[in-house]
DNA sequence: GATAAAAAATGACATTTATCACGTACCTTT
DNA sequence: AAAGGTACGTGATAAATGTCATTTTTTATC
């Protein structure tokens, strides 16, 4: 449903707009416009240069880079309340990725110019969408050592830890975050037919479980280990 | 040499702290500390919270983490203007890397204070700093995807280009950035034979030359090429 | 429910990369 | 010059992963 004002708007204050100060919320409600997208569809185009930033209101979206081979890499997920296009349009570049919804998703599209405005007029709200990039950048180098250091199986295991942290379990214990096999090879960067034979393993050693088509996570410990995660 | 004020400091004026107004380079110049470092001594370690951040002077520091296996990976290399550990710090995490120094040193501590009151009371400042870090997190997404996407080939012919656009040549037109084997494969993210082999065949292939200890880029159409770059 | 299309799975095989073991070159210190 | 350390390099082999061809299963569509 398209939520009838930014200042009640529960995404909202999941989202980083939730350091708006007083009629900054009135100036991003009346700018702002609503919009759906099905499974599917692109919300930014890799190369493009965005005109604004989308800021999700449900639904889930991938950021997918392409490769010169065809293949695809999944670079992060977004989901309720995540910003996303303001990487490309604060460094002043083409967008290095692409936005795809995973499912039917709602988002609000807010113009560069109200954008840049918040970030000239309201310092904090600025400090904030710097500690978030901060955390980021921080999160980024974790994955690039994973991706430099690590074998297949091990990423795999630590990306279901990863996937289980972010976006949880359903009622079965299950992740919540439904992937194809193609999906779950473009994340951790292997061939679809090496991941299939890994999530066999996996099950086989009892690491995890099928339930449909969603996996359980049996052994989480077990799982920390496989991926060398440090802590 | 220790510069006389940050007034008139050349290399701050390559830094984010170029964008500091009036009183506040004053600021900075009365609390930041000059201080220095051998080859090899560590800036930053991994794992600790730091309490401010460091202003590269000259010199050229590596930003590595530790992975579960012994075997490091370089993240980023900085050098002269560079700001390092205010990921960290802004996050309010612990440093996720370590900062070792490859070259004789010279970096000005600026403390968390000060640089968070800058931030404060310094909005463009703060924009400028997230301009600064979008622009990484768009390098690192591509970063990223190479790791997950190339082969140790691909990557060592994107790392070449990247090193040489990011360090240039000296007069002899090699790369102007010495790193050990161990190290290369440290960046490129494999074992130090593998390296070997790989830079030998790209040598014989007539890709680059070996000027003494040094590497000379011979055919950057070819690299640009094997690395498969996008543009 | 029949049919087509997409996704998942499997097998055989080639290729890439890691690992271990070892030898060589170079540099520093004595 | 001798000795020891570090970085560099090579060879043989094993393990991991990619690729291609094909089959089975699931899902979507009429």
């Amino acid at each position: 449903m398209e939520p009838f004002t930014c200042a009640t708007c529960a995404t909202r204050s999941l989202s980083p707009f939730q350091h708006l100060q007083g009629d900054e919320v009135d100036e991003l409600c009346a700018h702002k416009r609503f919009g759906q997208f099905q499974k599917g569809e692109f919300l930014l185009e890799e190369g493009r240069t965005p005109r604004g930033v989308y800021c999700i209101q449900s639904g889930r979206v991938k950021m997918v880079h392409a490769g010169a081979s065809g293949r695809e890499h999944i670079v992060r997920f977004l989901t309720d309340g995540d910003l996303l296009g303001y990487r490309a349009l604060l460094a002043g570049e083409p967008l290095s990725v692409s936005a795809v919804a995973m499912d039917k998703t709602s988002a609000c599209f807010v113009p560069a110019e109200v954008l840049l405005g918040f970030f000239k007029s309201n310092g904090p709200f600025s400090l904030e969408m710097l500690k978030l990039t901060c955390h980021e950048l921080a999160e980024a180098s974790r994955i690039m050592s994973s991706l430099a250091q690590k074998s297949v199986r091990e990423r795999t295991a630590e990306f279901f830890l990863m996937l289980q942290a972010r976006f949880g379990t359903d009622d079965q214990g299950c992740l919540a975050l439904d992937l194809k096999r193609s999906e779950w090879a473009e994340l951790v960067g292997t061939a679809t037919e090496s991941l299939i034979r890994l999530l066999a393993e996996l099950e086989d050693d009892g690491y995890i479980a099928r339930v449909g088509k969603r996996f359980q996570i049996k052994d989480p410990h077990g799982l920390a280990e496989m991926a060398r995660l440090e802590d």
